[in-house]
DNA sequence: AATTGGTTTAACCGTGTGGTTAATTTTTCG
DNA sequence: CGAAAAATTAACCACACGGTTAAACCAATT
């Protein structure tokens, strides 16, 4: 029940997450890092010797948890419409845990898009090839409707991510409480999916 | 031909808008705005006097130049699948032209969804009402399958902002240069309401 | 020419920020 | 233990930032 201390590396880190998540990276501060790590600013430059060091360090391990749980779903052998359901379910269900991430991201990613490229090389480049190519091989085999499959992955994950961008914006436009915003979310598990396939079964 | 020189509150609050949409908000910095402007940074602070105040402005502009775009649209006596095409149509030509205001809009109301709101409600409650009434009444009548209307605008609209701003990730992912994001963004203008219509329809 | 009122500027101010330094405490280990 | 190494802190620094002040400029009016 008791839990080891965790070290002051970790602690940097998670609070460095937390606030950057938060507040963006313009809008972190180093003091309120060392704050919620409970230390002192200067440690902060000990183990991280800057911020841009430390924030890169922290977009890094995003795109680390991220990437490799997404790929791993869209690279299985699945049949396409189990997939498709399959990386629905999934996302839904990490994003809800970690949903300040996308804004981040986003941010980050447009105002440094060489950054992304570099880090998502470095572990391994993203196979969306085979999705793809599954996706061209049912058109061509006539199981679903001629559809561009670049055109299906932009729809699906815009479907997937964007709902966490623009949730005040749909709350205040739906006059929606946060439970029913909730509740909404819920039912995109398997809506969006249906969503999906209706759209594209021949 | 020639052009009158615009006044310095206007020049001011292009620079304003433009740097406030390149950098966020707690990236913008006072002294860039007054030199893209070409003034001095204390006649900055004799037109708008606060950094809030201005930036409170710019988001009003923003909001107000969408808003009613988009309502407008949305609450014609189109046929529903026509207004789909419609909506799709006039929102991707819109955002072309304006290919920061998303991100800028998307940070801004979740840092301070409370803005949205007050912004929203003063220029006219959005009548989204009308477009899921229609919904509602073609799903009543069997022209479409059965689809809740919130879920339906959701997808939509997550169709037609998320694009813009995954931008990089899906350049990157997809491996297409500039030119080649451009042409599929083109064919999204058609395929983005087929794939609606496709959905939904009975 | 002098007055007035709006506009513009150079110089300045207080504060918050990222980052450093030097000293102190804690840990490691022979 | 006691010295070397690592971890931690208080105090500090330079500078960039948002914002202010007081003086200068400029056009219109008398």
């Amino acid at each position: 029940m008791e839990s080891l201390k965790p070290s002051t590396e970790t602690l940097i880190l998670d609070a460095a997450q937390a606030v950057f998540l938060e507040k963006g990276l313009a809008g972190a501060r180093m003091q309120e890092i060392a704050d919620r790590a409970g230390i002192n600013k200067a440690l902060l430059h000990y183990y991280f010797r800057s911020k841009e060091k430390l924030s890169g360090i922290i977009i890094s391990r995003a795109i680390g948890v991220i990437m490799p749980r997404m790929m791993g779903v869209l690279e299985t052998d699945q049949d396409l419409f189990e997939k498709i359901r399959n990386v629905v379910n999934t996302f839904i269900s990490f994003m809800s845990h970690n949903s300040y991430l996308p804004l981040f991201m986003v941010n980050e990613v447009n105002r440094n898009p060489q950054f992304f490229f570099t880090a998502a090389i470095q572990q391994e480049k993203p196979h969306l090839d085979k999705f793809c190519r599954q996706v061209d091989e049912a058109v061509a085999q006539g199981r679903i409707r001629p559809i561009s499959s670049t055109q299906l992955l932009m729809n699906m994950m815009s479907m997937l991510v964007y709902p966490f961008l623009g949730k005040p914006i749909f709350r205040v436009a739906l006059g929606l409480t946060e439970e029913a915003f909730q509740e909404e979310m819920e039912r995109r598990r398997t809506d969006v999916a249906d969503f999906i396939i209706k759209s594209i079964e021949a």
